[in-house]
RNA sequence: GUGGUCAUAGCUCAAUGGUAGAGCCCCAGAUUGUGGUUCUGGUUGUUGCGGGUUCGAGUCCCGUUGACCACCCCA
């Protein structure tokens, strides 16, 4: 008789995470140099439903992302799932609105995506991702745009091309040669992501997978070799002085179906860690997931907050830059010291002044001591504590970070402040 | 989904089968209104959960849940 698991309602479900204030403050840093450069390279955001249809996902993704969705049926017998990946709901809004929007759209989103998986290192059952597309835009132009964007969202984390690698590589060529060889179209797909495995599997295991085209596949890879297409974006991303961050690998296949040309893949350099980010051209899939049969040639890559993270934590000059804004996120400017409790409602009045100027002000709910008071402003981050006390109607402000203290008069606090916390930041 | 390792206080970890501890954190004090250091005191556990062996189990055995690692797969 089956027995539903033992929940202990003191964990999260296994995979899945708490923010603290600490751990939300570095997810904000990594949201928010991903909105920054997506916007630099006038990307603008959109979003799409946490649940979908399962079938959204049944269609075109593939198999591999079928097997592992988190879905259930919901209280009106509709079969949905938690989104694994956000491009079928991407590839559903396009169709639906295109013509609402110039081409090409430069779209970006930060969803939270799920996956019903075993979880270890780098790979939860729900984790966030930066997804960049292109809709709209069947030249190259556009697929060297996204990878500088990949490379130039690295780089805002502070990695450099010792630290990372965007490997690229062109389905079409593999295409090409699948043709070429006479194989039959129905095994294309299973044939490509032997090839993407290669890497990962024993040599002999992949050379029984391949059959007849081994031998080729294999000087092919060994050779490293390359296409005009791929000779092209290289040649635009060394103009650009990014060249140190990507390799031409024709190893990339990456595992979902609906890719069709350029794809790619970025890694840390020392190889430890999954993937960073992922993408490439889907030119069938809005298409394929249309009904109107609305036909778009689009591009996109992800990057995920989890190995990204990891890699953060591993790289110094990252790991500094992190923890720098880290630093900052939770602190507040003023602390409000309520020496003698007659002034509460006059520093209350002055908390909220403080406020609408937009500063961070915190003060004591309840009657504490002073020396109680001081603590907690050192440990709020505080840069300035003022004490509201018998010197009514001034008040002694006091730089926590030098110790000095002086006199104000209440009327001139705002001035007063507006001057020394623009300098001390 | 398969296999291996592990599970002790909020955190990091101790405890030859014989009364569960330390450090950190947190809280309160060191005479009246000034933080970071110091000193003193204090709270905290059904040893993940459920069975079993034993006079006696944190320790040994079985199950279960969870975590980590590898496989599978890959955003």
């Amino acid at each position: 008789m089956w027995r539903a698991p033992a929940i202990n309602r003191m964990q999260t479900l296994p995979g899945f995470r708490d923010f603290l204030p600490r751990q939300c403050a570095e997810r904000n840093y990594i949201f928010a140099r991903w909105r920054e450069v997506a916007r630099r390279y006038g990307f603008v955001e959109w979003d799409g439903p946490v649940l979908e249809p399962t079938e959204l996902y049944k269609k075109k993704s593939g198999d591999e992302i079928v097997g592992q969705l988190f879905n259930f049926t919901d209280k009106g017998e509709r079969e949905v799932a938690m989104r694994p990946e956000l491009t079928p709901t991407l590839a559903r809004v396009i169709a639906a609105h295109e013509r609402e929007f110039k081409k090409p759209l430069k779209w970006f989103s930060i969803p939270q995506c799920f996956r019903y998986e075993k979880q270890q290192r780098g790979r939860l059952r729900e984790h966030f991702q930066l997804n960049c597309d292109i809709i709209g835009e069947s030249s190259l132009e556009a697929d060297i745009e996204l990878i500088g964007l990949c490379v130039d969202l690295l780089r805002a984390f502070g990695f450099t091309a010792k630290d990372v690698v965007v490997r690229i590589s062109d389905r079409e060529f593999w295409i090409d040669l699948l043709r070429e060889q006479k194989v039959p179209e129905a095994r294309w797909s299973e044939l490509l992501q032997v090839i993407d495995k290669s890497e990962r599997q024993s040599r002999e295991k992949t050379a029984e997978q391949l059959g007849a085209i081994a031998k080729s596949v294999f000087s092919i890879l060994k050779s490293g070799g390359t296409s005009e297409k791929l000779d092209r974006i290289a040649a635009s991303l060394r103009q650009r002085g990014l060249d140190d961050f990507v390799k031409v690998d024709l190893g990339i296949v990456r595992g979902l179906a609906y890719y069709t040309g350029v794809v790619f893949e970025a890694f840390d350099r020392a190889g430890k860690l999954r993937a960073l980010a992922g993408g490439g051209r889907y030119d069938n899939l809005i298409e394929q997931l249309s009904d109107a049969a609305v036909s778009m040639p689009a591009l996109g890559f992800a990057m995920g907050d989890v190995v990204l993270g990891e890699l953060i934590n591993e790289v110094p000059a990252a790991r500094e830059k992190l923890e720098a804004a880290v630093r900052t996120d939770n602190k507040i400017d003023i602390f409000v010291v309520i020496a003698k409790e007659e002034r509460r409602a006059d520093a209350l009045a002055q908390i909220q002044q403080f406020r609408e100027r937009g500063y961070r002000a915190d003060y004591p709910l309840v009657p504490t001591k002073v020396a109680k008071q001081f603590q907690t402003a050192e440990q709020l981050g505080a840069r300035i504590a003022i004490l509201f006390g018998d010197e009514w109607p001034s008040v002694a402000v006091k730089n926590l970070m030098t110790g000095e203290q002086q006199l104000v008069p209440n009327q001139e606090l705002l001035a007063y402040l507006a001057h020394s916390l623009s300098l001390s930041s």
